[in-house]
DNA sequence: CGCCAGGTGCGAA
DNA sequence: TTCGCACCTGGC
């Protein structure tokens, strides 16, 4: 167990269950167990100490720095974007402690891919399933976790055997994407360098991969806070708050006043549905 | 039962 | 280029 002391404005339960991850579980004592790429961890926050436990402690607190983004000074940028817009006051003040979590791109990816006209509840069940027969076994607290598998275990499995995980229809588009990664026909990592707009197209190259769900790699697998999944949610806040309508109209509206900030706001609309 | 879930690919106009 | 439709699955 490690303590990283002094994290201010965190709202770790908005963080962890707000749709940006899907394999958490909430704990009784309001502790949540997150399942990363190479370990398991419980998560606590009292008083502005984050509470850390794990099955494997290497560089612990610098994982979740960097998991958790809690060096990023969010609530500046929030200012900010009160600044540009004060109508968004109230969501924003619902949104003060939502982190954007960085999030493995593999996982990210195959998650978003599943997530299409999917639920939530569905999505979890598959990524767990995957996890659970492809995935490394790993005991936390005498339970056993599973942790999301490898490029190379994701590689040998067909699409019946992703069936078997419950992904339905999606499962050509993983074999493939998944085989493309895994011969840099889909490079991971040259992500990260491309500008938004590039990125965008490219993984639109794929089948399986459609605006929404390349917005949502970008956003929460790359940190790329200029791209904004446009949802059925924030289709609504959109015409109910500034009656704008139509998918393309709320990105010209959004990039024109949010800029680089469109992804974050886009988010905290998003998130605003929950909690308002 | 039928409908829908943080969509997308496909074929028809 | 745009439009309508089918689609695995599980919950209601």
């Amino acid at each position: 167990m490690i303590v990283i002391k002094n994290v201010k404005n965190m709202d770790l339960e908005n963080t962890i269950t707000c749709g940006q991850i899907f394999r958490f579980i909430k704990e009784i004592d309001n502790s949540f167990t997150v399942i990363l790429c190479d370990r398991v961890v419980n998560l606590k926050y009292i008083n502005g100490e984050l509470y850390v436990d794990s099955n494997n402690e290497d560089n612990l607190e610098i994982v979740i720095r960097n998991y958790l983004d809690l060096d990023r000074d969010y609530l500046s940028i929030i200012n900010d974007i009160k600044k540009i817009d004060s109508n968004l006051k109230p969501i924003l003040n619902n949104s003060i402690g939502l982190k954007f979590i960085k999030q493995e791109p593999l996982e990210c990816i195959v998650s978003y891919v599943i997530s299409q006209n999917n639920s939530v509840r569905n999505i979890q069940n598959s990524l767990n399933l995957i996890s659970f027969n492809y995935g490394e076994k790993v005991i936390f607290n005498n339970k056993e976790y599973y942790l999301f598998p490898t490029l190379d275990k994701l590689s040998k499995i067909n699409s019946e055997e992703f069936r078997e995980c419950k992904v339905g229809f999606r499962d050509k588009y993983l074999v493939d994407i998944i085989s493309a990664i895994n011969t840099d026909m889909l490079d991971i990592n040259k992500m990260y360098d491309m500008d938004s707009e590039y990125a965008l197209e490219y993984l639109m190259g794929f089948k399986g991969i459609g605006m929404k769900v390349a917005s949502c790699i970008l956003l929460f697998g790359y940190h790329k806070f200029d791209v904004y999944p446009v949802d059925t949610w924030v289709k609504k806040f959109m015409f109910d708050n500034y009656n704008i309508f139509g998918e393309e109209n709320i990105r010209k509206y959004c990039k024109e006043k949010f800029g680089i900030y469109s992804g974050l706001v886009i988010q905290y609309m998003f998130n605003s549905k929950r909690n308002m």
